[in-house]
This record gives C-alpha cells, sequence and structure tokens, in this order.
RNA sequence: GGCCCGAUGGCGGAGUGGUGACGUAACGGACUGCAAAUCCGUGCACCCGGGUUCGAUUCCCGGUCGGGCCUCCA
C-alpha cells in the first residue's frame, strides 16, 4: 500500500489508482527560457524515485508518467527578442540543457512529455467549452476564466476567493469581471509569436496548457500531479478550476503533490543572494558527480525545506563513497530487487531518508545493496560518471604512471624501504590519488 | 498586511504521548611498517513560555526565528 500526502486533502491518503492498469502521473515541467539550476531538479529527482516505487507496485507498463516542457512563455519571447534569434533557438536550447542535466541526475525519460507548443488545438478546445459552459468569456482579444461561477474555486490552495480578491494588490486589468478571473487566451501583436484562434491571433495562458495536455494525454481525471509547492497557488489551483469545469465537475487529479524547496541560504558558496546557485552542469565541473547530486536531493523527505551547501554534499560525498566501495564494479544488466524495507520507507509519502536508513542496515549485503541503491536510480545510468567504476580507473589518462608508480611503492615495501614508499604514496596524494594496502595488493582510486 | 509550512546532536535528517533512527563529522580500539579502507565501540540534540496529561520532543495556545505563497518562480 503505498500512502502519499495528499495537498488537496492535507493528509497522507492510500493511493488508489482509477485503474490499476493505468496509473497516471503528471508533473510540472520546466519552462524553457534559461538553465534550469539544482533546485528546479528536486520534483525531476523526487518525482522520478515515485515514478520508480509505482512501476514497482503497479508493473513497469502499467504506469503512465507525462512531464511537460512549457515552451511558450512571454519570458521566452523576452530572451528571444533580448539576443535577438529564433524562439525555437531558445527552447531547443535549454530544453536540450534540461534533458542533459535530468540525465546527469539519473533521471528517467517520462512516457510523454508533451510540449504547449504542440496542444494549441487542445487548449483552444478547452477554452470553447468552457466559454460555452459559461465559465470564461472573452474581452478586448483576452479570454478570462470567470472564478466566480465554480464554486470550489479556492479549495486545493485553502485560499477563499473573498479573500483573494480583497487582498489583490495588482492593479486590475479592465476587461476583467473579477481581479481573481485569469487569463486563458491573450493576443499576440505583430511581432510576438502567436496561433489563430475564434478570438483573434494570440497564445494560451499558463494554466491552461497544463490543463489541455493533461486532458490530452492522460484524461480527464489523473491518479496524481505533482510539482514544486510554488505552484500550488495559483497555478494548480487554475489548472483544477479549469479542467474541472471543462469536464462537468470531474477532479483533475485524485492526489496532488507538492515539493519543497531547496535553501541556500546556508552556504557562503550558493546563496541565491549572491546569485551563484549553480546547474547541474556547473556542479559538475566543480567535481560533484551526478550521483552525489542525486542522493544529495533524497536526503531529506520531499516535502520538507532541504539546506543545499556544500557541507551537505560532502556528506552525501561519504555515504556515497561507501557504498560504492561495497559493491565494487557495479555489473551491467538485471539489478536485484529491493529490500522490503526500502520499499516500505518509500511507500509511506516517500520517506528517503527512512529508506536510507534502512539501506544501512543492509548495506553488507552486496545484493540487497545494489537493489536498494538501484531502485533510488543509484549509481546513475551512466557508468563513467560513476565513482569508483573500474572503467573509470583504465580510462584515467594517467592510469598508466600512477600504475607504475605504485609498482615502485609495492617494491620498496617489499624491501621494507618505508621512507621511499611513503614518499611514493604522499606524491599520488598530492594529485588527489589515495592508495589502498590490501590483502590482495595495492590498489587505488581517485579522491 | 493576509494565508501556509517548518524549528531535533558540530552538520544533514527520520520518527514517536513513556529507554530520541540513520548518516556524516569527532574520539577510542582492532587491523596496518605507518596510513587508507574495513570492523568494533564511545560521546553529543528534541527553539522559548504557558496549558492538557501520571508522563510532552510528540497534542493545544502564545512568542521568537526561518522558509514559501498572495506578481504566469521547482
Amino acid at each position: 500500500m503505498i500512502r502519499l500526502y495528499n495537498t488537496a486533502a492535507r493528509a497522507k491518503q492510500e493511493l488508489v489508482p482509477i485503474n490499476p492498469d493505468r496509473v497516471t502521473m503528471y508533473v510540472c515541467g520546466p519552462t524553457v527560457y534559461g538553465r534550469a539550476h539544482i533546485g528546479n531538479f528536486r520534483p525531476a529527482v523526487v518525482f522520478d524515485v515515485l515514478q520508480r516505487l509505482l512501476r514497482h507496485s503497479y508493473g513497469p507498463e502499467k504506469v503512465i508518467y507525462a512531464r511537460n516542457i512549457t515552451d511558450i512563455d512571454d519570458k521566452i519571447m523576452d530572451k528571444a527578442r533580448a539576443e535577438g534569434v529564433s524562439i525555437d533557438m531558445i527552447t531547443e536550447r535549454y530544453e536540450s540543457l534540461y534533458l542533459e542535466d535530468a540525465a546527469t541526475l539519473g533521471v528517467e525519460r517520462p512516457d510523454l512529455h508533451p510540449h504547449a507548443t504542440t496542444s494549441i488545438p487542445a487548449m483552444v478546445a478547452m477554452i470553447e467549452l468552457l466559454i460555452a459552459k459559461g465559465h470564461a468569456y472573452a474581452a478586448e482579444g483576452h479570454v478570462l476564466f470567470d472564478v466566480a461561477s465554480h464554486g470550489d474555486y479556492g479549495s486545493l490552495s485553502r485560499r477563499p476567493l473573498d479573500e483573494m480578491i480583497a487582498g489583490a494588490r495588482v492593479e486590475v486589468a479592465p476587461y476583467k469581471k473579477n481581479a481573481a478571473d485569469f487569463v486563458l487566451w491573450k493576443p499576440s501583436s505583430k511581432d510576438q509569436a502567436g496561433w489563430p484562434s475564434p478570438w483573434g491571433r494570440g497564445r494560451p495562458g499558463w494554466h491552461i496548457e497544463c490543463s489541455a495536455m493533461i486532458a490530452e494525454s492522460l484524461g480527464q481525471t489523473i491518479d496524481i500531479h505533482g510539482g514544486g509547492i510554488d505552484l500550488t497557488f495559483p497555478h494548480h489551483e487554475n489548472e483544477c478550476a479549469q479542467s474541472a469545469c471543462a469536464h462537468d465537475g470531474a477532479p483533475l487529479a485524485n492526489i496532488w503533490m507538492h515539493n519543497g524547496f531547496l535553501n541556500f541560504g546556508g552556504g557562503e558558496k550558493m546563496s541565491k543572494s549572491l546569485g551563484n546557485v549553480l546547474s547541474v552542469g556547473e556542479l559538475v565541473e566543480a567535481g560533484w558527480t551526478g550521483d552525489e547530486l542525486r542522493l544529495g536531493l533524497l536526503s531529506a523527505q520531499y516535502r520538507q525545506p532541504l539546506l543545499w551547501d556544500e557541507a551537505l554534499l560532502g556528506q552525501v560525498r561519504g555515504r556515497l563513497d561507501k557504498w560504492l566501495r561495497k559493491l565494487g564494479d557495479v555489473p551491467k544488466g538485471v539489478r536485484p530487487l529491493p529490500p522490503a524495507g526500502v520499499v516500505e520507507a518509500l511507500s509511506d509519502d516517500l520517506n528517503t531518508p527512512a529508506a536510507l536508513a534502512a539501506i544501512a542496515g543492509i548495506e553488507h549485503d552486496r545484493e540487497a545493496l545494489l537493489g536498494a541503491l538501484a531502485f533510488l536510480g543509484l549509481p546513475s545510468l551512466s557508468p563513467e560518471k560513476a565513482r569508483h567504476a573500474s572503467e573509470q580507473r583504465s580510462a584515467d589518462p594517467d592510469a598508466a604512471r600512477i600504475d607504475a608508480l605504485v609498482a615502485e611503492r609495492v617494491a620498496a615495501r617489499k624491501a621494507k624501504n618505508w621512507a621511499e614508499s611513503d614518499r611514493i604514496r604522499d606524491v599520488l596524494a598530492a594529485e588527489g590519488v589515495l592508495l589502498e594496502d590490501g590483502p590482495n595488493g595495492t590498489s587505488w582510486r581517485r579522491a
């Protein structure tokens, strides 16, 4: 039994799929207008773990996981204008960087990755439906959702509608009936990206994109909808409203999941205020492996805030190094099943710290350790990025020279020439090569 | 200003109405020529003030501090 915290209920609930042969999950993906930083990948990694758990429980083929790409947005248009390039240039560049970074983190590709630009007809159709049902209205080239027409508006984020109206601090556009009404479609000028529609050439609002893509790719009601906690309002609230109104009250999702943020305030070297919150690529350049970043993101339960700094990564490195040493070379092919304790921990609202604690209890059992780590997506799918793989050692450009020095030291030790032996060890240590004298001879590894 | 969430050892972080996981760091021991790795062991914490209770880190109220949202930011 899988229990998940449902934001809509503010409580953990048992996951009861509408159809156990077709478990559906949708997670809000990136708007591709710039390079995502490590915090943007917390949902990608968290829901990747959930996706693995679901496949374990319901069968690999029974789960349909969709993560969208928002590739039409005013920020994208701004970026393209600023760089003097086409919108496609921007979206393709940042989408491929996003996928590259996700792969570094061991995130598997979702089954579906709908793009906003290829779902415009579905959006237009949904907007027309909303107008026909009296939940939306056109005004001055815009189409707006009429929040007052939906009694449940505010139920997900628990914000009473009257309060939102009273608390509105932004100047209300004159064509809005209600301050809280949000845009479904907006007009594009000639130099802006746009698509033909019954209301003139324009582009969709952000919220309708997800609603339309979900309906189109997964169905009217899905089992799980995920995203960052900041999306609860207004994005998910609006999605909820649109979809329920377009589908005669059918709820958009049965369980709403939201991940907490990374905190960058603690460490000197990674503080948001210093403007140097790093991307995955930059962190890798700084010497951290994708596995370390992934484990770092999983070191706290997904709903909790997580302090992200170098101290955390250092601790993660210690833990992961130990496991990878115990694992030795990771064979390719089929992975053992994960230990029950790990599955149990994850089944309780994705309690990754408890899962890691369970691993600590079975780490002497290599098969169990391998199964447990593989279940969490570790080590990553790219062996060249895993530490301590023998392939990595033989691929080291200095391998021959290091092997020669090691051989020299072995000879010196045989002759009990400890001064020479220690000298060679110090030389290698200075360049980050650590030696280990075991019963089967001396081996080396990069620090 | 309004709403929401959080506060646990040096650090990260689970969990619980009654001996406070796990990791990492530290320290001691075994092993080692010395180390490293490994193994064994030790010490170290529930923000403050009230309340409920036989008993509160856990439940309730207030406070302080931190974070998020209310502006198409994961």
